[in-house]
DNA sequence: GCTTCGGCTTACCGTTCGGTAAGTCCAGTG
DNA sequence: CACTGGACTTACCGAACGGTAAGCCGAAGC
């Protein structure tokens, strides 16, 4: 198996990086978690930095390949809903890209220098694309797609990330609650959210 | 004036946790905005968690007390939706305590075992209270409210602190048709959601 | 006039950081 | 068998980090 240690300290700096930010995750604490010295971590990627643009270029790739794959059968209106569900359910569960992408939207101001900031782009705009291909969408501007479709990821990725606090917040009995409550009120705002083109609103 | 400089060193701190958050901002570079060695800040405040609690407390007050100050006049339901939206409009145009609150969500788990992570909680307590006195969610439960009031945090809240990312992302001209459109889908976002209770959901 | 004390300084400490340099080890290849 | 190149090591570097210790200094209190 080839290039096997290099998708492991792929693997090891997206948990590192989404746990503790960029600048709190040390390369050798990745490698420390293989095994190997930080050096070895060197050797594959350069510099951190690079390292961080992988792990970047990962998780794009992954949210992209989510939305074409929920290109299949069904209306637009419902692949959108089922692509936005199974993104809060797979962010509740392990929220390691959340996390990462809502670190990097914060930090990207001040690393705007060495690391470009386009990586959601495409994700973006496929999800803007699938807003305007549902039922009284399809004369929206991008402008107002995006604000609608914005909106959602808002609401998917604050909570999702929010899970460990809101845990030790409330207690689990409570969380369990708010857990059970969050994603049939989402379902709904999905629904009323599209049912809502500009044209309405 | 007594205690100046505390003021003054709360004020910067605030800036560069925003910024840079807890691990990337240094009790130095804090001191430096005012022209002092970092040891001028360590003489206040001791250590340097220390410092992050007192700003994340100042934060939480001043939630806390809009929050009061918007009990004033007109319905529970208007009085929510200004609230929002001048969450939103303030985080806009300066987003600071979204940006470092969104932080302390992400690093909290990791630093909990030095600060505590109740600095939202009374926050969060007064605004689902609010919820439960609008028409139609007398009857809530807690959950349900606060799952409501935080789809829309989050909305508000994501929204504000990619305000830099999406102006590198889609320029001005695109950022700003953005901007345009996304507070009325916003307001419309919060009518719909406090005109859909538990019950109808 | 002497002392006290808060605000602040310089000097220093041990640790950790990202990164460089040089070398070791070993499988594959002619 | 010699050699080559990739994976990884130890050794080291300068810089920055948070924090401690001790002292300076001007205003206030007696």
């Amino acid at each position: 198996m080839i290039d096997d240690a290099r998708l492991r300290f792929i693997e090891a700096a997206t948990r590192q990086f989404a746990d503790k930010g960029f600048y709190g995750a040390s390369i050798s604490s990745i490698a420390g978690e293989l095994g190997l010295s930080k050096q070895a971590v060197l050797h594959h990627f350069g510099t951190k930095e690079k390292l961080y643009g992988e792990v970047l270029q990962q998780i794009s790739d992954r949210l992209l390949s989510r939305v074409i794959q929920s290109t299949a059968g069904a209306g637009f209106e419902t692949q959108l809903e089922h692509l936005l569900m199974s993104l809060y359910d797979d962010g509740v569960e392990y929220g390691q890209d959340m996390q990462l992408l809502m670190r990097e939207l914060l930090d990207n101001r001040r690393r705007s220098e060495h690391a470009s900031s386009w990586y959601l782009t495409p994700f973006l705009d496929a999800l803007t694309a699938l807003v305007r291909r549902t039922p009284g969408w399809e004369e929206a501007s991008d402008a107002e797609a995006l604000a609608a479709i914005y909106q959602l990821l808002g609401a998917i990725a604050y909570f999702t990330i929010s899970q460990p606090t809101l845990v030790r917040m409330f207690g689990k009995q409570k969380y369990g609650r708010l857990a059970a409550v969050f994603p049939i009120r989402l379902r709904a705002l999905i629904r009323t959210t599209l049912a809502t083109p500009p044209s309405a609103c």
